[in-house]
DNA sequence: TTTATTTACTAAACACTGTTCAGTATATTT
DNA sequence: AAATATACTGAACAGTGTTTAGTAAATAAA
């Protein structure tokens, strides 16, 4: 009989609702700032109604983590096309800048923000979903070894996290407003400069 | 008469203790779970009176920040006693991450969160405990250009934003657990691993 | 010294928050 | 038709930041 499959089907509906509703509003107010009470109003069910489907509000975060970090993965995984190693790598970067200017709450949701990560049951539980992208920058990193890009004896993983700090460090410095001090219009030019910079950089000495 | 100025130091005392109330029970339980009714309790006194003296939780916080920056600003020139300019530079990077992992709310405080920002009345005021210690690293930075380790045509505010984007990102990835794959003793090995990689990249091609 | 005024402070309330739980009404199974 | 399971909610609990009306003490003016 196909009850229990509806039944779950059903299920499954009333968590994209509400996973639907809490992205509009975290999107348009703010991850702290949007409450289970208005989440609860714009889907026009009691906020008790929120907890038979997620546990609380860290657990509604992380499923939205999960989902934003499919999108960049996605987003970053479409650099396959550029043929260039080297290039690649640039690329990557520049789609890592874009989705974060794009998308800052979900950016600050995926690395910055404490919440999500809190709902993985042990404290070192594995960050799959970060370990995932990781690997992408990690495997491009080997493609710029292997082509000749970068020296034979660079060590992958800490050549890869050095360009991720990198990366990460430019794009929250400017999301967390620690840039104003240059004219507004200024601020994208200089991370510009700077990335055009750290990408000499890293051809001139990896 | 010298009534005036005893009021004003009184006033004074009163900010302090405040500040050192929501300062320690910040380090204790964090900055969301600190309530103005706790730091009330913890200086004998109704939660309104906070309000008498700060304008709001934010302006606690900046407040707070300012002392922080202060604080990392004088631990930073220390640095001063280093002669060589290269050796200074990266002096201050380990000194910076010293200071980042020793207090890691402090440094969320300053350089991550949005509230203590939200005070600087208009939106796009200036910064300026930021400005100064940015001023720092650029001063250092153009020492290195003047003793020949770095190029004579490099951009100073473009290479030191760099070398602080990287030294932020590295500190923050590992602050807010975004290093986790990696099991929790290989994670402080990496990021100094990462760090001498990354101070090879700026003295070869900067 | 007595009255007026300013200052410092607080109790209580307002409008919220996340979360839990007893209870209900509907749908499914026996 | 009766018993059970499911989906949902109203109301409450314990907390939050913040405001306001009012009090008691210290200072200034008469």
């Amino acid at each position: 009989m196909g009850l229990p499959e509806r039944k779950e089907r059903e299920r499954e509906e009333m968590r994209r609702r509400i996973l639907d509703a809490a992205l509009r509003l975290f999107l348009e107010q703010g991850f702290e700032k949007t409450s289970i009470r208005g989440i609860a109003e714009a889907i026009e069910y009691s906020p008790a109604t929120i907890y038979l489907y997620f546990k609380d509000k860290n657990a509604l975060l992380f499923a939205l983590h999960q989902e934003a970090f499919q999108k960049m993965t996605a987003e970053l995984g479409q650099v396959i096309t550029v043929k260039d190693s080297f290039e690649r790598l640039i690329a990557m970067g520049r789609n890592y800048i874009k989705y974060a200017l794009e998308n800052p709450e979900m950016y600050d949701l995926m690395f910055v923000m404490t919440a999500p990560m809190e709902t993985l049951e042990c404290r070192d539980e594995i960050w799959e979903d970060g370990q995932k992208s990781f690997c992408m920058l990690q495997t491009v990193v080997e493609d710029c070894i292997t082509n000749g890009y970068f020296k034979q004896e660079t060590h992958v993983e800490t050549a890869s996290l050095t360009i991720w700090a990198y990366m990460h460090g430019l794009v929250t410095i400017y999301l967390k407003n620690r840039l104003n001090f240059l004219g507004t219009t200024d601020q994208q030019a200089r991370m510009s400069q700077s990335f055009e910079l750290f990408v000499e950089m890293i051809r001139k000495s990896l």
